[in-house]
DNA sequence: TACAAAATTGGTAGCGCTGCCAAAAAAATC
DNA sequence: GATTTTTTTGGCAGCGCTACCAATTTTGTA
């Protein structure tokens, strides 16, 4: 991406600064929980006791841990505590990109419960490749988390065979077509796209196109396209037209995949986009070029994005639950629920651009 | 020995759910280091050795140690691995948002350079909010990372203290303007809102308007809203009015303060937003009201999103390295870099709405 | 007052791995 | 062939904490 400022220059400033360091960046004695056992005159164990408010201690043993801590400047390690405990607390998040709002929502939702619970969010970014998911699953579950929270039900078999020898807890997100491996928190894309198609044959558009990205890695946005198609077929008005664009989803693309998919197929009443990010991008042109929307032209897209609802026309879209899954998904782990699908829905909104 | 099986809350789940769920709840006896090097008739240290690919083995002694790690399907723990050795490779992130695009995208550019280098992300979000902050800054700095990162230069003086007392790495981002506290990568907020107000200045608009969010909890905001009136006023065309918004910057809030601003103060001629989210808001609002652009009303942004680059008219905004700014700050702490204040600078582009 | 029950405490064995050191094996040298 | 040197190895003491257990103190009861 955004390259420019950085990677050269960014070179030159490591290489050049090398010579002139000394570090003071060893690790500074870090005060233990023996210390402060010792300054506070108790004994390891009550000291642990007292800072996890776990088992009995009387006010007074509380009083004198809390101010030894509290001068010693005290804080816990985490990890010897996680190594000589039961499960940690620690949540790995396996998504496919940063880029797609989508996920950002999913981790916000998410990041909210697990704070509260004292639960840690690690992640790590596939860009859609299920063999780097495989890897950074590997790399995740050395961390030994309660849980791995992963996009959607496609993985390699390795990766699926590994999680579940993990013994922790796995977690599929914003998906629900297909077989859960433990628990799956998300929506039917397949449905989204099923229930798009009939209401655009609802308003009466016949001859319907779409402008997607690439499917073969955003399996969900392929599932969707699917079930838009079924139902365009069932309704004897089979897709007109497609236009698939190599790249990730952006505005930039679906504005471009909409220009060639109008040069190519003259006609079209109303064309369906793999999201909101296209979908604006196709509106952009739209207005660009003076078509008028919906009349000359409908658009649809998938997500509900915010921006959508503040264009002059609010988009004709399907709004997912993408913080509510994230939440849903960080709760029953918290929870330690029993494996379950559950299915979050999505709702239609109408807009004004079909 | 794993007692964790025997753990009451364990039973209790278990017997809660029994009747539904088969438990592939219990941690699963996992494999170990030992287990590795009895398997393949070597010693742990041996193990350990060809694992990390460090020190010397033989090469027949890789390939046993190898099948067995195959064979028994063994993860290392990384937690165990921490806490033996010095220094760990887990990567703190204490950012105020996840809506806010800035922030993935910083995480994006990261994340990338910190999964080459073997580093682990783990990340909270504070809400803007320093006290929170605070309190997330010190759960983090439980985990003993190996470095701190987190948003500019404003934190509680507690923050700052603990942080200093950690002996962690702290990185300072997406601001140059203050004092680093160790590492700093970003770029001028304050130069960003001078740049702007000189840009609107050279372009002939004299009655220039400001719409913001929040801008007490956003510093960076505030720093470049200060640069800007300061070059306003140096140049004797003090800011016109200004319309702040209590909540989030969101392009529905654009949209809404530029038309109260604008009912507030006819003849304006020239609006700075505080960032794209805003503009595009802006924007979209002359669209809907048929105030024509540039020429009734210039608009003018931050952030150079991908979006403000599609509309009809591109936005005319200041690009800012974000994911160039996650990556060298990962660089630096991957490097071991000294303390140092790395300002990558912005580019402003001119477009077609100012 | 004596004794049982309950509430607090401290000691200590690991958690699974790495780092150090010395021992053993292999290669090199005389 | 004997001796150095180098390369490979294994043993084991922690890393800082928690879980278990037993010891101690406090409280309640007869």
């Amino acid at each position: 991406m955004d390259h420019r400022a950085g990677m050269p220059a960014d070179e030159e400033v490591v290489a050049e600064l090398g010579s002139k360091v000394t570090m003071e960046f060893k690790h500074q004695a870090t005060v233990t929980l023996a210390e402060v056992a010792e300054a506070a005159g108790v004994g390891e164990s009550t000291v642990s006791r007292v800072l996890r408010n776990h088992g009995s201690f009387s006010g007074k043993t509380r009083d004198r841990v809390m101010a030894a801590v509290e001068r010693l400047g005290y804080v816990p390690n985490r990890i010897a505590g996680t190594l000589a405990s039961t499960g940690s607390r620690l949540v790995a998040f396996v998504i496919p990109s940063l880029s797609n709002i989508v996920f950002p929502d999913v981790l916000r939702g998410a990041s909210a419960v697990l704070e509260e619970n004292r639960y840690q969010a690690v992640f790590s970014v596939t860009d859609y490749d299920p063999e780097k998911e495989e890897a950074l699953a590997a790399a995740m579950l050395a961390w030994r988390p309660a849980a791995v929270m992963l996009a959607g039900y496609e993985h390699t078999e390795g990766t699926v065979k590994m999680l579940r020898a993990s013994g922790c807890r796995i977690v599929e997100l914003l998906d629900v077509d297909g077989d859960a491996l433990d628990i799956s928190v998300g929506f039917s894309n397949r449905a989204a796209g099923r229930d798009s198609a009939a209401f655009l044959l609802k308003r009466g558009y016949r001859r319907i196109g779409y402008v997607g990205h690439d499917l073969n890695r955003d399996t969900r946005a392929g599932k969707r396209f699917s079930g838009f198609c079924e139902t365009l077929g069932a309704h004897d008005a089979p897709l007109a037209d497609h236009e698939i664009l190599a790249g990730a989803s952006s505005v930039e693309n679906g504005r471009l995949g909409l220009e060639q998919l109008l040069a190519r197929t003259p006609g079209l009443e109303a064309v369906y986009f793999s999201n909101d990010d296209m979908a604006l991008g196709g509106y952009f042109h739209c207005l660009a070029r003076g078509i008028s929307i919906p009349s000359q032209l409908a658009i649809f897209g998938y997500n509900g994005l915010d921006i959508g609802r503040a264009t002059p026309q609010p988009l004709s879209t399907i709004r997912t639950p993408r913080v509510a899954t994230g939440q849903m998904a960080a709760q029953l782990v918290v929870a330690n629920a029993p494996p379950q699908v559950v299915d979050l829905g999505f709702e239609l909104i109408e807009g004004a651009t079909a």
